[in-house]
RNA sequence: GUCCGCGUGGCGCAAUUGGAGAGCGCGUUGCUCUGCGAAGGCAAAGGUUGCGAGUUCGAAUCUCGCCGCGGACGCCA
């Protein structure tokens, strides 16, 4: 990390050398910025400077590039500067300096991999938060992942992270439930009672109802009808949040705060907000219900805010989605002073998207703060067919029905394997039936691998902290080396760009370039003549070892010692 | 119809402010363990990055048009 604004800074003064010397023209010398070739022919790391600044100095992009490697100042850490056509700058790290980072990383352990940013910000990252009405899905299982993946990630990248779950536990919800529970109650006590037409059909509503016939018997069919809709729907998405938790940390995803939508109109924040707008003459009134003057602020449509009593009868229902929404934004922003929050939303969200920054910005907030990512659908498919995935209809195969057959290390690597932007096709046959080809069990094995090598010197009698990192000068070594040194600059990339893809995909690479390593180099042996390179290798295996464990930590993926 | 995402070897996916010769896994073919884990390693075959134009020294990446797939367009949440 470190050595990458080193760097930096070194192309800069090669160029302000070359113009002392008068090289280079006189002109001002923009920040460089440091790349990764992608052949590591060309070197550790390039700058593309010259083919940036040939036009404003005037001056052939190769010509310039010899002349930064000509002026290019003398570092420890870098044994070679070459030009390379049509004009980059490739440096090449010494053998030296990258042997000895092992002791720099082993010295770092767990925090290996962490950074130091520029500012550290106060995030956080709200995700999963779907409605809590029954069972989570594989959709929301990818939420979850991503989420939690990416907080992970922010919080090495060095900021404060808070995870948040919304929960949907406003009236309206609660009635709707109710309802459905409350039927499902009666039924299963013998009443014949019809289904409400929006209610929630499939399995798990009816379970529910038959396990409160037999943990309350008759009494809720004692009280009013509405009433005791009402108290079942609250009881029941206590316990769906409950099973959903439970749920969640199979997967290692865990909450920092559950948040109630239900308290954001309780507190009597939404109607500070809702104040805010009308004064903003951002509300009016349309055929009895309150409307969101979205157009106002360029937007293609307005929304009803609060829905009109001839259609809804119970004042507390009668804010919309979007009316928590609006306070909650507040909420995170202003009263909570996030620097930045973050939502992790599905692709069928996307169309609310723009409101949450319209209301943002119309409240003065800073629209900057707010970052909604937008993950696509995941696709459950056997043998090649879709299996179609609905609440409503209740056909859908549960997360939890998913980690009991495919199991919770390779659900989240897998889901958390592909950019957000991409549609998962997630084959239960493929996933069960190559469970042992999966990437995760790949990554696993390397680190089960080295831990075992680790035992092994152990017994022989072996110890690592002794070896002398300056005798790893095989290829191979070095190899390994450098692909542990990129562990951070991925961390950066990810937290930075908000991706967490980057995480499984290197520690795939890392793991190949671990069991290249070992191949061809042999770590433990008990030959006199072998004991200091034995040494220095364990070392180095512990350092691996580590960046896995690392890098699999961050993914709430176990990183096994034997398997 | 409008908006968002995607389209990359047979399949699934990568590719760091637009950079050099587009990588990885699965699958296919061949080779490789009588010393530390073969769930491994080495090698080979396989591509006009959906199609067409444009911008640029340079495009998988940016712009426009078309084609295909998914999603969103409610007084639902």
């Amino acid at each position: 990390m470190k050595i990458k604004s080193q760097l930096a800074d070194l192309v800069k003064q090669a160029a302000l050398n070359a113009q002392n010397a008068g090289a280079l023209p006189a002109f001002a010398v923009s920040d460089a910025f440091i790349e990764r070739p992608q052949k590591k022919e060309w070197g550790d790391y390039a700058t593309s400077l010259p083919l940036k600044l040939a036009r404003e100095a005037k001056r052939a992009p190769l010509q310039i590039a010899q002349t930064l490697a000509a002026h290019f100042p003398r570092d420890d850490a870098v044994a070679k500067v070459e030009a390379a056509p049509p004009g980059f700058v490739n440096i090449y790290l010494s053998d030296a300096w990258i042997a000895a980072q092992v002791d720099v990383i082993v010295a770092q352990s767990a925090r290996f991999g962490t950074l130091e940013p520029a500012r550290r910000e106060k995030i956080q990252v709200e995700h999963v938060s779907i409605n809590p009405t029954g069972p989570m899905h594989v959709g929301s299982g990818r939420n979850g992942a991503i989420g939690d993946t990416l907080a992970n990630i922010l919080q090495a990248a060095g900021h404060e992270v808070q995870r948040e779950f919304y929960i949907n536990d406003n009236g309206t919800q609660v009635r709707h439930f109710g309802e459905s529970l409350y039927v499902r109650y009666a039924q299963s006590l013998g009443r014949d009672e019809e289904f409400p037409e929006d209610g929630y059909q499939g399995a798990y509503a009816v379970e529910l109802g038959k396990a409160y016939a037999e943990q309350y018997g008759e009494k809720y069919l004692q009280m009013p009808r509405e009433q005791a809709a009402r108290a079942l729907g609250r009881i029941g998405i206590e316990r769906v949040v409950a099973e959903l938790r439970a749920t969640l940390e199979r997967m290692n995803v865990r909450f920092d705060n559950w948040f109630s939508e239900r308290s954001l109109f309780e507190s009597g924040l939404f109607a500070q907000v809702f104040d805010a707008l009308k004064s903003k003459g951002l509300l009016y009134e349309k055929e009895d219900a309150t409307w969101f003057a979205a157009t106002e602020l360029g937007l293609e449509k307005d929304a009803v805010i609060i829905r009109s009593p001839s259609i809804i009868a119970e004042p507390d229902e009668r804010p919309t989605y979007l009316a928590g929404d609006v306070a909650y934004v507040w909420n995170k922003v202003a009263v909570r002073g996030f620097d930045r929050a973050i939502y992790v939303w599905g692709a069928d969200h996307h169309g609310d998207m723009p409101r949450v920054y319209a209301v943002a910005r119309a409240l003065g907030l800073d629209a900057e703060r707010i970052k909604i990512l937008i993950y696509q659908f995941v696709n459950l498919k056997s043998g090649g067919e879709l299996v179609k995935m609905s609440k409503r209809t209740g056909e859908f195969v549960t997360l939890d029905e998913l980690l009991d057959e495919v199991g919770a290390d390779a659900v989240r690597f897998m889901l958390i394997s592909q950019s957000i932007n991409s549609t998962i096709d997630f084959d239960l046959e493929v996933a069960k039936a190559q469970s042992d080809l999966n990437p995760v069990y790949y990554v696993q094995y390397a680190h089960a691998r080295i831990a075992s090598i680790l035992r092994h010197a152990a017994e022989v009698g072996i110890a690592s902290d002794a070896g002398d990192v300056a005798l790893l000068r095989h290829p191979a070594e070095l190899e390994l080396i450098r692909a542990i040194l990129r562990y951070p600059e991925i961390i950066e990339i990810a937290a930075t760009k908000l991706e967490p893809h980057h995480l499984p995909h290197y520690a795939i690479e890392l793991a190949g370039i671990f069991h290249a390593f070992y191949k061809q180099c042999r770590v433990v042996s008990t030959e006199p003549a072998d004991a200091a390179i034995s040494r220095a290798r364990l070392k180095l295996a512990g350092a691996a070892k580590q960046t896995l464990a690392n890098a699999l930590a961050l993914m709430g993926v176990r990183a096994p010692d034997a398997m």
